[in-house]
RNA sequence: GCUGGAAUCGUCUAGUGGCAAUGACAAGAGACUGUAAAUCUCUCGGCUUCGGCCUUCGUAGGUUCGAGUCCUACUUCCAGCA
């Protein structure tokens, strides 16, 4: 079980407002505070491909997420730890979290994995690599995000058996990730007089894939190890998604955070998110769908590469208050891509990341105007056309 | 003026007797959800009842069952010599 702790500025999540299984709250970190629902940058290698993280900042997230595999293969754990940990490093002084390498089990061929841990090479170097759960902790915590994620398998197929068999394993890889993310934390403050404020928080990640039942036994065994909040894994569309998260979220310690992994690409994945509990979320969707020229718009989604947009001197959505939009007109953006210049997918990226991170922050507002279910309503059926 | 060489789908290009014809770029469209993604896929002469049909490799003839490929003339361009 993991210890009990307290944030310097109390509880690590205090909730505001609840309506149904959906909140309003604020995580409290080391770096600052989140306020919830929120939408977290990918920032896999330590940063948002195409943006500066002033650019981050300037467009309203709150907060980063970066890959413990991705840094631990360049430039290394050690580097991060010598610059002073990543919000220092990537010059990012509010909220990150790590991401702790499970997902690239999943997704990466040519991976070993055994109970012990996964044994991959290195794509840049060829060098032989072994990730485990207490490896990923040491790297995390070397990193030194204020959020780490629980190392967990993801299943390969979507069958029972197997998604039952990787559960099964990310609880008992969850049991390793405590033991040695409270070995880290004894050690932090050992010979200290005085109780030192946490300087890194668990999620325990629930898994279960489709079918609830195991989806109830993971959120139970998640709960049982007393983390600091969660995450929720393996989640691939929104088909389901309302069932599984009411069924997880109804279960989950409803006192701490929760954060929905990967998901986001989709504006309905954030509002069922945030309408079934989940307070954060992080997705790749948006930065790479801009670097490759697809932008979000109130209408739904445009290619801005479409020979329609050449003569379009209108801007990409005139009620968007990002840097793109409030500057530049569809004419030029697509001229930027056809181009093939980079500040094309730097404009796109501000854009998409804005959009997701503004939609996140109305659905916030929402929550506590208690107006909720009628933004959601008119946003879907605007963005969708339905 | 003479002697060589060259002309192929928007551009560059492959092609030396069986070809609607190679590759790249450009163009048109699509995909992307805890990022080995600045990536990937499809279309790209016209028509089509999807079996084909028609028109194409500077122009005009010719040889051949069959010509982008061989021959002749012409046109244009390039190089060398005058």
């Amino acid at each position: 079980m993991l210890t009990p702790k307290k944030s310097a500025a109390g509880t690590i999540f205090t909730i505001k407002k609840r309506s149904g299984l959906a909140r309003v709250g604020t995580i409290h970190t080391p770096h600052g505070d989140i306020k919830t629902p929120a939408f977290v940058g990918a920032a896999t290698k330590a940063t948002v491909k195409a943006l500066t993280m002033q650019e981050m900042n300037d467009l309203g997230s709150q907060a980063i997420l970066a890959n413990t595999y991705h840094l631990i293969l360049a430039p290394g754990t050690a580097l991060i730890k010598e610059a002073g940990g990543l919000a220092t490093f990537n010059s990012w002084h509010k909220p990150t979290f790590t991401d702790s390498g499970g997902f690239q089990i999943f997704s990466l061929p040519d991976v070993k994995i055994t109970e012990n841990g996964v044994k991959f090479r290195s794509y840049l170097s060829g060098d032989k690599f072994e990730l485990t759960p207490e490896g990923s902790m040491q790297a995390q915590w070397a990193i030194g995000a204020d959020i780490h994620m629980a190392f967990d398998h993801l299943a390969k197929s979507e069958s029972y058996e197997d998604m039952r068999r990787a559960m099964d394993r990310t609880h008992r890889w969850l049991e390793r990730c405590v033991a040695e993310h409270n070995r880290l934390e004894h050690e932090r403050v050992a010979g200290r007089t005085r109780a030192l404020a946490p300087e890194h928080y668990l999620y325990a990640v629930v898994q279960g894939g489709t079918f609830l039942d195991l989806r109830a036994e993971s959120a139970r065994f998640c709960n049982s190890v007393n983390p600091d909040g969660f995450g929720i894994g393996g989640v691939f569309t929104a088909d389901g998604m309302t069932e599984m998260l009411q069924t997880v979220n109804g279960i989950l310690d409803e006192n701490k955070p929760r954060h929905l992994l990967g998901m986001g690409q989709e504006p309905i994945d954030l509002f069922v998110g945030a309408e079934n509990g989940c307070d954060t979320f992080d997705c790749v969707g948006p930065t790479r769908m801009a670097r490759n020229g697809t932008l979000y718009t109130n209408d739904g989604r445009i290619n801005i590469k479409n020979a329609k947009y050449k003569h379009d001197f209108s801007p990409l959505m005139s009620e968007c208050d990002c840097e793109c939009c409030k500057n530049y007109t569809k004419a030029y953006l697509h001229h930027l891509f056809k181009a093939d210049e980079i500040t094309a997918k730097v404009l796109a990226s501000i854009h998409n990341e804005h959009f997701v991170v503004s939609t996140v922050d109305k659905i916030r507002a929402a929550i506590l105007d208690d107006t909720f279910t009628d933004y959601k309503t008119a946003f879907l059926k605007r963005y969708y056309h339905n």
